[in-house]
DNA sequence: AGCCAGGGTCTGC
DNA sequence: GCAGACCATGGC
């Protein structure tokens, strides 16, 4: 994969690009903030960064942009430089893996904010995709930052540290509204310290973001897959455990090991595409 | 109407 | 340690 920025067009191309669907990655439930437009380019927002994708077979476009956002933001966001190819390989070693990834090829786990990754499961929590997306639009209109004609940033911990629930009330996040706050707050004081966390391993991580009330084991292990770049780590949901249970009697093959969260991904995807009927 | 959605907490055994 | 009630909201 290679780039060129074109600082007429304020674009980056990247060409002979391998893995890397936009739609998929986008539509996989891992984010929150992209949205298909009608030529089927993508516009979302990350990093206080307001950004569109176009994608034609091996060719994806990033624009409007700068080569040092590029480098300094995009690269790491997109995954760009991790070796899906090799992951895919020893992951194939399974059967079942082998058909999920035939079906999600091309997926990447993105590298998010830790404290928007943390905020937005929070927000997941029995809920469903297109209510949390609507949930977390109307968190930034209301408290993030107006960034450009209809685009918001995902507001700070330390903005919603000083709110309270009924200040929340325009979300219609229903109970969630105390966890966020909690969370806001800790994160705020540093009670738990996201920049911290980027220094610990998984275990120790776990340990801490779940002292927020209202995180439990699978939000932290959603903010420590999609925030904290631990790629071992495998959220487990209701889709999860049930392909858990119907597809690997119980748990994931040895080959999965150490890309359990990218495993993980492929078979939420094709768990969530065929409903499971398999 | 009732069930479900990328769950977690609290109570009662 | 574990099951069950409960939590707000909205789509089906």
């Amino acid at each position: 994969m290679q780039y060129f920025y074109d600082s007429q067009k304020q674009q980056i191309r990247l060409t002979d690009v391998k893995l890397f669907d936009i739609k998929k990655t986008f539509e996989c439930g891992q984010c929150f903030r992209f949205d298909e437009s009608s030529d089927g380019s993508f516009r979302g927002i990350a990093f206080g960064k307001e950004i569109n994708l176009i994608q034609k077979d091996t060719e994806i476009i990033l624009y409007p942009t700068t080569e040092d956002d590029y480098k300094n933001i995009w690269k790491k966001y997109f995954d760009i430089d991790r070796d899906y190819a090799s992951i895919n390989e020893t992951l194939s070693y399974d059967k079942t893996l082998n058909d999920a990834i035939s079906y999600g090829k091309g997926i990447r786990i993105l590298n998010q904010d830790p404290w928007e990754a943390l905020c937005s499961f929070i927000i997941s929590q029995n809920n469903n995709i297109p209510r949390i997306k609507g949930i977390i639009g109307r968190l930034c209109e209301n408290f993030g930052e107006k960034i450009s004609e209809t685009g918001y940033s995902f507001p700070t911990a330390d903005i919603l540290a000083n709110l309270s629930v009924e200040d929340l009330a325009p979300l219609r996040c229903g109970f969630r509204a105390k966890y966020i706050l909690d969370a806001a707050k800790k994160v705020s004081n540093k009670e738990v310290d996201l920049e911290k966390l980027k220094k610990l391993n998984a275990d120790e991580s776990r340990e801490i973001l779940t002292s927020i009330y209202g995180v439990g084991n699978k939000v932290a292990d959603c903010t420590l897959l999609f925030g904290l770049g631990h790629i071992n780590v495998c959220p487990v949901d209701v889709w999860i455990k049930k392909a858990l249970t119907v597809l690997f009697n119980g748990s994931f093959p040895q080959c999965a090991e150490n890309y359990a969260g990218i495993a993980q991904q492929y078979i939420f995807y094709y768990a969530r595409e065929t409903k499971l009927n398999i």
